[in-house]
DNA sequence: ATTTTTGTTTGATCTAGATCAAGGCGCGAA
DNA sequence: TTCGCGCCTTGATCTAGATCAAACAAAAAT
């Protein structure tokens, strides 16, 4: 078997002819779901705000990608302490090929729709078809980075540096904006509670009220709905990040 | 050109026959040196304590591995908070195939020998040699699960806790040492200043300094000479890190 | 052998963010 | 329409770790 799959090049922002989502990588292949389906076993999942997709330890049957809601990769202490260490958004990779055990728990932050492929056929179309895994380690590739460019931000940044920069990140992501466009406002949906932004930042939920109040407070945002968010002042907030003004903020 | 290469499934631990290193990932293909030379152009580098090997935004001109030696990989605010995202130790890959430009900067901590390949070879080399690109591909995925695990220390871990993870993570890797053995003590050379592991531990060097003398105070650790640290108590210090008893720090 | 330089310890003080503690504000259920 | 329950805000207080400031130790450099 050696299939041309021209949609592994699928960048962000294109659209899989299957699935109603922005696919940038492995799920490009529903396009091929035909073809695929026959050893992929391609399904759909829905979870509830607040379900757990999969827990640290388990066995993982499948992998796949988000294709509607937002899910977080996190990580618990014993005594309750948690960190965040991804956030998973839709066309967001879930699942490790190669591996046999979750190494971090998946939890649905709101509802959350999931395109499920079994694992073990995964890997074997992995096997047998070298863009793909080209395409994987490039994904994972940037994985690393973003989660290089967190460390930066949990070991160094300040509270309100924290807030800002995760704004941003949504924000863009939410409205697949390249770094260079927008100086006027952007809107998005935050679809974080309090204390889902803290555990994402290494915060208390009531130090993340406090801070989002004072970036309203400031003029650099506006509140609508409590989870709603407009940009006033994009180069402010971009400011507001501590962050080099070009740089990074592709995730 | 497709060689078969038994190396490529090289564990930690294993040496190489051409370097005279613990290879765990590419440098494994040394042994298949005279194969590969021709193409891969492999050369050595010594850099000396304080060097900048690689910096962010340079066009990455080589892929290679770590010899000898103790390299960080860090990022640099424009006000100078620094925070390290990664410790490369022997054995330890340098560089991303496919990416023109490095994302952080590597810089050598204690004299560094590194093994380089020319990267526009190494990857030609790649797309030819599938348990290559596989091997990258595991070897990414441990980097990013141990990225992780950094991100639950750097937003969530008291300073103690901190300490204790360092002096396991170096410890263990320092003594090639599996998760279970070594109910006794273990011994080993702490390279990195009292600033680099602040950098490395979000936190200041007085912080670090004020830790480390307090788990020597307590018993958990000795000093000899300030960079040699020896492990009194092993399970004690495994209890300060605050992870499970059982999980990771295999890197 | 003596001066620099570079890294480490230690103390005193300060502060960002945590913790503790009420209230308030939607919103879905009854 | 009111009740209850998840969120969110806001205030008061506390504290871990930062910051500021010396002095000290060890290794280079002269």
């Amino acid at each position: 078997m050696n299939i041309d799959i021209p949609a592994l090049n699928t960048k962000i922002g294109d659209k899989c002819a299957d699935c109603p989502i922005h696919h940038r990588a492995v799920c490009a292949y529903c396009e091929k779901s035909e073809l695929m389906m026959l050893e992929t076993m391609k399904s759909y999942s829905n979870y509830a705000a607040g379900d757990t997709i999969i827990m640290a330890g388990d066995n993982m049957k499948f992998v796949g990608s988000v294709v509607t809601g937002v899910a977080s990769l996190s990580q618990t202490m014993e005594d309750g302490r948690r960190q965040m260490v991804g956030l998973l958004l839709p066309s967001d990779f879930v699942g490790r090929p190669g591996r046999e055990y979750a190494s971090f728990d998946v939890v649905a932050t709101t509802p959350v729709t999931l395109c499920k492929f079994e694992r073990k056929p995964f890997e074997k179309m992995l096997e047998s078809t070298p863009q793909l895994r080209e395409r994987m380690l490039e994904m994972v590739l940037d994985e690393l980075d973003a989660a290089r460019e967190w460390m930066l931000l949990l070991g160094r940044k300040t509270a309100r540096e924290k807030i800002a920069s995760l704004l941003m990140i949504i924000g863009k992501r939410q409205n697949s904006l390249s770094p260079f466009d927008m100086n006027s406002g952007m809107k998005f949906e935050l679809s974080l509670t309090r204390e889902a932004m803290a555990d994402y930042l290494g915060l208390t939920l009531e130090t993340v009220s406090r801070q989002i109040n004072a970036l309203k407070k400031d003029g650099v945002i506006e509140l609508e709905k409590k989870r709603h968010v407009i940009v006033k002042d994009f180069t402010r907030l971009l400011d507001e990040t501590g962050d080099d003004a070009d740089g990074g903020y592709v995730i």
